[in-house]
Order: C-alpha cells, then structure tokens, then sequence
DNA sequence: CAACTGTCCGGAAACGTTTACGGTCATCGA
DNA sequence: TCGATGACCGTAAACGTTTCCGGACAGTTG
C-alpha cells in the first residue's frame, strides 16, 4: 500500500494526500479526515526511504555507541536504563531513536563519517567524549544538530550534558579527608576520555584544599570495568605506603575492587574506605553497602532528548542559548567509606 | 557529493559507477579501479535512502527491544554484551546493526508493523519472546527475515537460538534434590514470557524425578530485577513452610533476594540455598559467591548474526534447515547452593 | 567476409515521497 | 457586476540510486 493507491481509493492526488497527511495547509478539514480516516483503515504507513529522499528528514535521531574506548560499558547497565528516557523524550516529537554500534575496527570518525553521508538520521547523540573529539569538530563544521552526553576541551560551543564529576568529586573527597585520610586512591576513566581530565583535576584541588601532597602513583588511568577495577584495586594497595582509601570512577570497578581487596585480606568499609561511581545493581549487591551516588537515569534521558530536539532545523532558534547542563548525583551514604584512615 | 558529480569527474555515466561500485559485472578491471580510487580520494558515500528507495535493501539490521514486558532489562547487562557480538557478526557481510527501540506505551506488534511500512531495515533480531508471540506470525506472514533469540508456542518453523533453560533449571534442581532440598522456591519471568513456561516444566519435571510434589505456591511468575527479586524472595520465605532454597531466574533478581534473605535474619549459602541464572557483574559482587550459569555473549551474538544473515534474500537457501540451536549454560559451582535443607 | 558472440558502456526508467507552482472555483468588496 | 482574493486541489519536478535495455565495438568463428 503506498500513498499512490491510498489516492487512487480516494478520488484525490498524490499530492493532496501527502499534504493532508503531514499536516500542512492547502487542505480543507472535511477531506484532511477523509484521509486521515482511510489510511488508518488501510493501515497506510510512508515509506522511509521515499521521504527521506525527498525532504531530507528521517525522523530518526542516533545514539553513537563505540565500544572503541570504553570497553567499560560492555557490562555496563548505565546506557540501558539512559536509553529508555531517551526514546520517551523523543516520542513527544514523534521522533525514533536508533542506537547505532560502529564496526569491529571502526573508530569514531568514519563511523560519523559514514552515516552522515548516507543520511541515516537526523541527528546525533554522542557518548563518550574524548577530551579532543574530533566527532564535536566534525559535526559542527558540518551544521548537524547533536547534543553530547559530556563535555569535551574544545573553545567551540555547543549542547551538551554531563554528569557533575567535580561536585561528585569534591564531595568524596571531602568526606574522607574531613574522615583523616591522606593518601587517596584514585581510579578514572582512560586518559583520553574528559571525564578523567576532570576527575583528576577535582581530585586534586581537593588534595590541596586539604594540605595534601599530590601522589602521582596513587592515580590510576585504565578502563573501569570489573576486572580492571579489581587489577588496579590490587597495584595500587601493593604500593609501599599503600592508600586508605579509594575513589572508583567506574560503573562495575567496585566490584573488582571488592574482591581485590577480600584477597589481600582487606574488608572493605573496615580496613579501606571506599567510594564507588553509580548506585546500580552491581554495586547494590556489594557488602558492606557501596556509598556511592545515585542519578535518574529517566530523566537525563528525557533532557537529553530535549536538547537534541531543540538543535533540530524546525526548533532550533539561534537566539536561544545551547542546551549545556551539568547534572548533581546525590550522595549514598552507606558503610563502604567508615573504614579510619589506619597505616598498613 | 552524490553519484552524478562522481560520474562528471570521472567522465564516466552514473550507471556505469554504480555498476562499479557494487561489484556488478559489465565494468572493466581498469575503470573498476579507477571508480574506486576516485570514490575513496572524493569521499563519496551512497545515500541510503536513494540507494533502500531503488533496491529495496538498507544494508541494515534491526535489533527489536521493546522493554515492555521486560523491564528486568533495564538494569540488565546482558543486551549490552550480547549486541556488540551481533555488530561482529554483522559486519563481516557489510550490514550494519540498528537496535531499535519502542515508543511510550507502543505494543511490539504496532512497533514492528510501522518499521516494516516503513522499510527501516532488511531484518530482524527479536528478544524477549511471548508463549504466543504475535510478532513472529506477522514477519512470517510477509517472509520477512528474522532470528528470534528465544523459542514461542507455535508450530511454524523458524530461525531462533535459545538458552538451554529445561538442561539449566535440571542441572540446578539436580544439585538441590541430591543434597536434600525438598522445598524449592522457583522466581521465574512473567507467564507470558516462553521461557518462563520452559523453566516452571523443567522445574515440575525435576520434583517429579526426585518424588517430590509440586507446590503451587513456591513459584512466583513476575519481573525478575532487583526489586522484585527483593520482593518475592520476602514473600516466599513468609511461607508457613518456607523454602529451603531458591532458584532465581533473573539477572539481577539474586541481588535483591540476598538483600531479603538478610533482613530476615537469613544468610544466603548457610540458612538458604540459592542459585542464579548468569554469571554477570552484579552477580559477582555477591557474597558468598552466587552459583550461577556463564555464557559468552560474543558467540551467542555471533551465532544470533550468522542466523541472521543466512535468511537474507541473497543468502537464504530453501533446501538447508534453519537456525535452531540451544545454547547451554556451563555451571559455576561456588557457595551460594551449599546450604543444607533445614527447616526453618 | 559475413555473421555471430561477448565486453563494456550510456540512456533512461523506475523506486515513493514531498513540495513549488498553477489552476479552478466560490466568495467578497467596491 | 467585475476584478481581486482566498481556499482548495492537481500537476509535475525533484531527491539519489539501481538496473534493465540496447548500442558500439572488437574479437571470433564458419
């Protein structure tokens, strides 16, 4: 069934019917609901491609998720729980979302690359963010709309949104050293990803803050999944004058971390004071109870979809300044963090 | 940078670069070569929706996640793993994957019936799939390529790929009947779901082994996430007769049910038995070490690709069977099941 | 040498839709 | 009453690509 037929059946012409159809004016309302009515009945839907090829709109907004550098996410429940928000958002503007996965070998780049010559969406929703992406560069230089889950280190402006690290991490901070600790572990993300440039920074103006000499070997770059949680929980205890407590950037590194930790003969919450990322169920399921921070998910979905709306061609509107928030998790307090900043 | 300016560059006609391009006979070796080098150095990518308008084809895949029924996923990580697998699979026939999610309150049928109008993608992967899966008669109907990842109740042959629930729930019911336990309480999916109706057959079909008879009451259909887990573990130790073990067929519902178990005053691998379904992150921050079944993601996803990929209209062959295949799970002995049956 | 065969390429018609542009009425104000 | 003004609808040209068809030419065969 397509629009050719529907016309056919109902005594009008194509272009009629693509008018009613969409909305637009021309039409008187007695044959708009003639036709509304019988492609309902007939069970009319466009198609994609013919659209498209004409207007140039998709009506698809895509989610970039790389794999590439943040191996991370693999087990990771964030993106999950994110992406559900996102599509409700978007389905107040009748828009779909696709989460796109680049190839095996793919960097970032030509994976944009691709589909931006092929057209497959309208816009764009970047996770990960390096501290230089070239992806931002790219989309910018080209005018298509985006808005990026975290901000990146260039002068350019444009939307995004991204958790609040520095809050999150002068809040850890603060509670362990207010606790005594001098000597702080600190696990972040890969140093490329700018999430980590900012974690480092805020961990060390709070070290400063406090009086307390920056200890380059206390730091740990790397990814922040389960196993490297547990291997970097494992070096930097093995450090001659070994830290009392850690700060884990990562969704599931506490996990490892735990268990790192059990087989040194360390109980967490009692001989080292930890402070993990995320509330999620991997570290729900941690004892003693994880302090960590909690987000909802929903909701960053849901702002997300409302700033990517805003940069699309219909909506945007250069006066209006670009969607860049930045979101506060609020503090668990649990056990995991009460350990006394004893020397081994 | 569309085909027709490639062509004036070329000094060549649009028909004669396409043929180029897609590898058609009726081109010279030279200027094959030639329209290739000039490609590669302009940059020139095809438009899809000319290309999907004229051939039919997206060269894409759709991944259908519809988080309606199964909320248990948000927080799930087993998508996340399973999807980049498929992505691999994918990619070594040039096909990309699309994971597409359902509107607000949009039923998969709706969801499914709009994509396929709308021509969005060359096939399908469905998860999640119903005793009576509506979805499965629709692609059927208009020979529609499809995996499904999960068997349903209809006589209709298909490609699909399983987990092997009936030898998963036999090897645990096994483990639990041999040590004694003679009240087993059972967390499955909802009813609607296949597997649940697979899981609560083996589970009867083990008590029937072992002489034991069935109580209504020990099974509990619903969600399986966290919360529930929490929710009907409580319930079912509430029982006049309480269970003397657990068996949660969930990815994240043991972590609820330690939570429950313990606030009872109930420890978990002493006064409990419990055993989970998979061996993810949040299962391995358990303590004691939750028994559980492992799986590799990648292959499975490998495999959902490959299955994919041979009922494409180029690929797909008549003569050979379809994809059928059940997976099984290998068991992770640890601590969690050795609790002896007491009575409570 | 004629006829045939095959290789290589250009021409042009699709694919399904949107949308600019005219055209046909009826209505309205002067 | 007549031109002007809208309201409404049809026509046709795009959008970028694939693919069928036929033509030109060279090589091969009888």
């Amino acid at each position: 069934m397509d629009i050719r037929e529907l016309a056919r059946h109902l005594g009008l012409s194509i272009g009629t019917v693509s008018r009613a159809l969409n909305g637009r004016k021309d039409v008187s309302p007695a044959t708009r609901k003639r036709v509304i009515d019988a492609a309902k009945t007939h069970g009319y839907i466009p198609n994609q491609s013919g659209r498209t090829l004409r207007s140039g709109r998709t009506g698809t907004i895509g989610f970039m998720l790389t794999l590439e550098h943040d191996s991370a996410m693999h087990g990771d429940p964030f993106f999950m729980a994110l992406l559900e928000g996102v599509q409700n958002g978007l389905s107040e503007h009748d828009l779909d979302l696709a989460v796109l996965l680049a190839r095996k070998g793919e960097d970032g780049l030509t994976f944009l690359r691709r589909h931006v010559s092929r057209g497959t969406v309208d816009g764009w929703v970047l996770s990960g963010t390096q501290h230089e992406d070239a992806r931002i560069a790219f989309l910018l230089d080209r005018a298509i709309p985006f808005v990026a889950l975290g901000r990146t280190a260039t002068a350019r402006d444009y939307a995004w949104i991204d958790l609040d690290f520095e809050g999150l991490v002068a809040e850890s901070m603060r509670l362990l050293t207010d606790a005594g600790h001098r000597r702080i572990g600190l696990v972040a993300p890969p140093a490329t990803i700018n999430n980590s440039q900012i974690v480092v920074q805020a961990y060390r103006a709070a070290l400063e803050r406090a009086g307390i000499a920056f200890a380059p070997a206390l730091v740990h770059h790397g990814e922040t999944d389960e196993s490297d949680g547990e291997a970097t929980a494992s070096e930097l205890m093995a450090l001659p004058e070994r830290p009392t407590a850690l700060l884990l950037m990562g969704e599931t590194a506490p996990v490892g971390a735990y268990r790192a930790l059990r087989r040194m003969g360390l109980e967490p919450g009692r001989d080292v004071a930890v402070i993990g990322l995320r509330d999620n169920p991997a570290c729900r399921a941690l004892s003693p109870d994880l302090t960590c921070f909690s987000l909802d998910l929903d909701d960053l979905g849901l702002a997300l979809a409302r700033g990517m709306v805003a940069m699309l061609p219909g909506q945007y509107d250069a006066t209006k300044p670009l969607v860049q928030q930045l979101w506060t998790m609020k503090l668990r307090l649990r056990q995991s963090h009460l350990a006394p900043p004893r020397v081994g």
